[in-house]
RNA sequence: GGGGCGUUAGCUCAAUUGGGAGAGCGCCGCCUUUGCAAGGCGGAGGUUAUCGGUUCGACCCCGAUACGCUCCA
């Protein structure tokens, strides 16, 4: 049979002669179960059930659930690849009773489909019971016990401790025992000894779970009124022993894996050993795309935490193996996704429709490590051969913590690395690097403390009956009339305060904007007492009193809204009567960055593709900020795209829709707009642009709301998007792996950023006239303009070329000016040296050159060394206008041994107008600072040449 | 938000305490050999990311900026 006979065989049996019903495997990814990294068994999606907090409509279920087992509590992942039976995924066929059959059926059922329909060899199949447990006070499972005598001789029927045979869910809750069906793939012989000690070919293949009780928290176990049984039974496994193969790698499961392998990356044929690393590496390879596969198809890729840097670390595993092992130089893994969807897609509807996006997220997290691969592989080589001669052998742990912090080795590849070269890695050391890195970035972080309510300062407003804040009025941002009801200093509520440290005050109601949802508080005044006409108010203070307090910062806790800042002028106090009033312009520049910004995240996923999620925004009054998913930067023609999109839709005139509406209503708005993984209250905001949320709601089906930004959102919008007036796209970063950031600009900002790219346009075309040192110099500062003044990137875009080629035409100039610099400084040397010759032949040769810049005296130096072989030589130029003397020179081997070394040469003369120097024996520089003094240095040269 | 690392020739990377910017591959030319592969010689190609500072002198030290990678929160 083959193995998807088999799976579908599993499920037909159930369903048909059973009376079960399907119930498809939930995704890999868990929905709702932070206790999970991944779905590890299949009973994950029923766990309710069992706790008996939820129901189904049937009482009896079968499925292949997708499971994934690697960087939670199951983890096989260091496994893979080392023997032929773990698997980071694997797929696990199980069978249910909620509440329904137990123990009876369940065992007679599973006998009868492994003997019946599968025809495995009944004596080779060994079951095993819950033996009791005297420690724990359990009895044992008997029932389960007798029911396998009617199949199975007494020999077969084996007792099994707590450890093996019960199952227990968690420190309490429902559990029971469980019955194991085990099967010798050699027959022929009494295996009973090796059920359960690790031989590979007497292998677990059924675990038949009753649970029967519940796990009282004070530990006493108590009886269920329902009871329900939970089968698993990894399918391939299951179906190693039905094609009679010794390893799960020798089905059909995973043959075209494997012809994939080959074919994309040129190995030799999988040989089946269990040492030799290209078979490891087939294996590993193989396991790891279906993990990945599964994983993206269900919605999570790699990234740099939690279940994500899990799929991260398998990658880079399968990445690393196919670049060392199997020669690969590049992305590979990806192309291997077919032959996944070839064996899993019949099965999995999701991984056929999901293929696409898994090749594509695998593809880029290849590319991505793929630049850092081929260093980290060089550093690990060097640190190995450091390692060898060190003791002990291991790879030291700031090596270990390089790797993984600058090169994104994670510590499991580098010591799956390390081990097979023998070796360990310091894992103690990498800790402690590891802590120590965690701590400065922490420190660094909460450096300036925050003024803030506490959970206690929380409850005594409240005891003092005071009403949390009333902000309806936030989104008119009006001047308004509130109460002051508290003034907090950080430790105690004061009764008054004056000017002095920032302070918190807390208002009856407010127009104020909180920080929050990546929007930044709004800032204005408080101004107390002064409007009221007479009377008394709150605490009997006399009237005509008033403070004006600055708010600098505004923050909500629980459901009060702390205005921090401090006292400018007077005093305040609580039960004052105040006016409030927000700064209106900073208010506006943030409701247009805010709706900008839905307008960009609606732009980014129109251009760039569905696999842009937003990761975070900063909305504040000067720019905008939005990072997002997204492997690679943006070229020049999507940013052009993404900007012009934008600002259509400023021109556009659209208007802005806000309504708080039902969540589940809002949830099924097509292409709704929700930062993943986050929690929305119920009911929730819902910000539109350009179709009314109404609208929407009335036909939440239709395709065309893909097209409009629709996102749930807190924040302060505009009322039509032509407020904003304009957009520019001012940058496009890595913020960190997979995720990039952009800022912008709108309003008067994004008109500066223009006119910016307009002048320097203009300064460029002007500057083509230029040339010589004119041009040289305004090309220096065109570039620090560019580098300094807002422009956005697509006008940058334009901009770069043509500063280029001013750029190469200043590069010119300049070497005319050094080459005739040279000439200049050759030409005369030249007749020096004829006269040198002439006259004192082999002497130390000091001289001097008119306007030779150092180079140009390196230069003379050369071609005097080469005429004059044996001669030391110095030479010296002055720069009048710089007040510098530049001085070079060079000294034969001879001379060396005399005492001539030119670095003291030089020296010497450097010293006697004011500098100093050095170099080697054979050559050397110095620069003096005093030219005046140039004929003291010429007779300090001289006089040192001549001592010698 | 913070930390670490990086940026040198078209590409991949060197450059010992600060003292004249290099190698391999690629490119161009010539030579040898010639069935092919190749071999030999020569050459072009650099604002050492940008700006500022320290210094007689900076790829190197310091500071800022940009870009890239990476990790932590």
């Amino acid at each position: 049979m083959r193995a998807a006979e088999i799976r579908t065989a599993f499920i037909d049996y159930f369903g048909s002669k059973a009376g079960h019903t399907f119930a498809p495997g939930s995704p890999v990814v868990p929905y709702d179960d932070p206790t999970l990294l991944f779905t590890n068994a299949g009973m994950n999606q029923f766990k309710d059930v069992f706790l008996g907090r939820g129901t189904r409509p049937y009482t009896r279920a079968v499925n292949s659930q997708k499971c994934i087992r690697a960087g939670g509590k199951h983890n096989d992942l260091e496994d893979v690849g080392k023997d032929v039976y773990h698997h980071t995924f694997f797929e696990m066929l199980g069978n249910w009773s909620f509440g329904d059959y137990f123990k009876e059926e369940s065992i007679a059922w599973g006998w009868d489909l492994l003997t019946g329909t599968f025809g495995l060899d009944p004596d080779r199949i060994y079951a095993t019971y819950f033996g009791g447990d005297e420690k724990a006070g359990l009895a044992p499972d008997d029932e389960a016990r007798e029911i396998w005598y009617r199949f199975l001789p007494a020999r077969r029927v084996l007792p099994g401790s707590m450890k093996d045979n019960f199952w227990e869910m968690g420190e309490s809750g429902p559990c029971g025992p469980c019955s194991e069906i085990h099967f010798d793939r050699i027959g022929g012989r009494d295996a009973a000894q090796l059920v359960n000690s690790g031989d590979p070919d007497v292998l677990e293949i059924w675990n038949h779970v009753f649970i029967q009780f519940n796990r009282e928290t004070d530990g006493r176990l108590k009886q269920l009124p329902a009871r329900h049984v939970d089968t698993g039974m990894g399918l391939e496994r299951l179906v190693s022993v039905i094609q009679g193969k010794r390893s799960n790698y020798d089905t059909d499961l995973w043959s075209p894996l494997f012809s994939a392998i080959r074919d994309v990356t040129g190995a030799r044929l999988y040989g089946g050993t269990l040492h030799d690393p290209i078979d490891i590496a087939y294996r590993v390879i193989a396991d790891h795309v279906r993990c990945l596969t599964a994983a993206a198809c269900d919605g999570a890729g790699p990234g740099s935490d939690g279940r994500n840097y899990v799929l991260r670390r398998i990658l880079r595993r399968a990445a690393r193996l196919g670049r060392q092992t199997l020669g690969m130089d590049r992305p590979f893994v990806y192309e291997i996704v077919p032959a996944v969807v070839e064996t899993l897609g019949g099965a999995f509807p999701e991984i056929i429709a999901g293929a696409k996006k898994a090749t594509d997220i695998i593809r880029a997290e290849e590319e991505l490590f793929g630049r850092t691969l081929g260093r980290g592989i060089a550093l690990f080589d060097d640190s190995a051969a450091r390692a060898m001669t060190a003791s002990p052998v291991r790879i030291c742990a700031e090596d270990a913590f390089r790797l993984h912090d600058t090169w994104g080795f994670p510590i499991d590849l580098t010591q799956v690395m390390a081990s097979e070269r023998a070796m360990e890695v310091d894992l103690v050391g990498y800790d402690a690097l590891m802590a120590r890195a965690r701590e400065t970035s922490r420190a660094i972080a909460s450096d300036a403390p925050k003024l803030e309510l506490t959970p206690d300062a929380i409850a005594k407003l409240a005891t003092l009956g005071i009403r949390p804040t009333n902000d309806t009025f936030r989104d008119g941002g009006k001047p308004m009339r509130a109460h002051v009801a508290a003034i907090w200093d950080g430790r105690e509520f004061l009764s008054s305060v004056s000017a002095g440290k920032p302070m918190g005050i807390v208002l009856d109601r407010t127009c104020f904007y909180a920080e929050s949802g990546g929007q930044e508080a709004d800032l204005g005044d408080i101004r107390s007492g002064h409007l009221d006409g007479g009377g008394t108010v709150g605490d009997g203070h006399a009237l005509g009193s008033h403070g004006v307090f600055s708010v600098q910062d505004v923050q909500r806790f629980g459901d009060y809204i702390l205005h921090i800042g401090t006292v400018h002028s007077g005093i305040i106090r609580t039960g004052d009567s105040a006016e409030i009033a927000l700064r209106h312009d900073r208010r506006e520049s943030i409701r247009a960055n805010h709706t900008t910004t839905h307008l960009l995240n609606l732009a980014l996923r129109a251009v760039v593709g569905e696999e842009v999620q937003q990761k975070g925004s900063l909305v504040s009054a000067d720019r905008l900020r939005f990072d997002y998913s997204g492997s690679s930067a943006l070229n020049a023609a999507d940013a052009m795209r993404i900007e012009a999109m934008v600002n259509r839709a400023i021109t556009g005139d659209l208007e802005v829709s806000i309504e708080t509406v039902d969540l589940t209503a809002a949830r099924g708005v097509q292409g709704v707009r929700a930062v993943f993984g986050e929690r929305y209250p119920d009911p929730v905001r819902v910000v539109s642009i350009g179709a009314p949320v109404a609208e929407l709601l009335k036909n939440p089906n239709d395709a065309k709301w893909q097209e409009f930004s629709v996102e749930f959102c807190g924040g302060t919008h505009l009322a039509s998007t032509a407020s904003a007036r304009s957009f520019v796209l001012l940058s496009e970063t890595a913020l960190s792996a997979g995720v990039r950031r952009c800022f912008g600009l709108t309003g008067e900002l994004a008109r500066t950023a223009n006119d910016n790219a307009k002048d320097l346009h203009g300064r460029i075309d002007a500057a083509t006239v230029l040339a010589g040192d004119a041009l040289i110099a305004e090309v220096a500062e065109i570039a620090r303009l560019e580098s300094t003044l807002p422009i956005g990137i697509v006008a940058r875009g334009q901009l770069q070329p043509k500063i280029d080629a001013l750029r190469d035409r200043a590069k010119d100039a300049r070497r005319i000016q050094e080459g005739a610099n040279r000439d200049d400084a050759l030409v005369q040397v030249r007749a020096i040296i004829e006269t040198h010759l002439r006259e004192s032949a082999n002497a130390p040769l000091v001289a001097i050159l008119v306007g030779a810049d150092p180079a140009s005296l390196m230069a003379a130096i050369d071609s005097a060394r080469a005429r004059l072989v044996d001669t030391p030589i110095l030479l010296m130029s002055a720069d009048e206008l710089n007040g510098k003397v530049a001085i070079a020179a060079t000294s034969p081997k001879s001379a060396i041994a005399r005492g001539i070394k030119a670095g003291d040469w030089v020296k010497i003369a450097a010293q006697a107008c004011g500098g100093s120097g050095g170099g080697k024996p054979d050559t050397a520089q110095a620069g003096g600072k005093d030219p005046s003094r140039m004929s003291e240095a010429l007779a300090a040269a001289t006089a040192f040449a001549q001592r010698a």
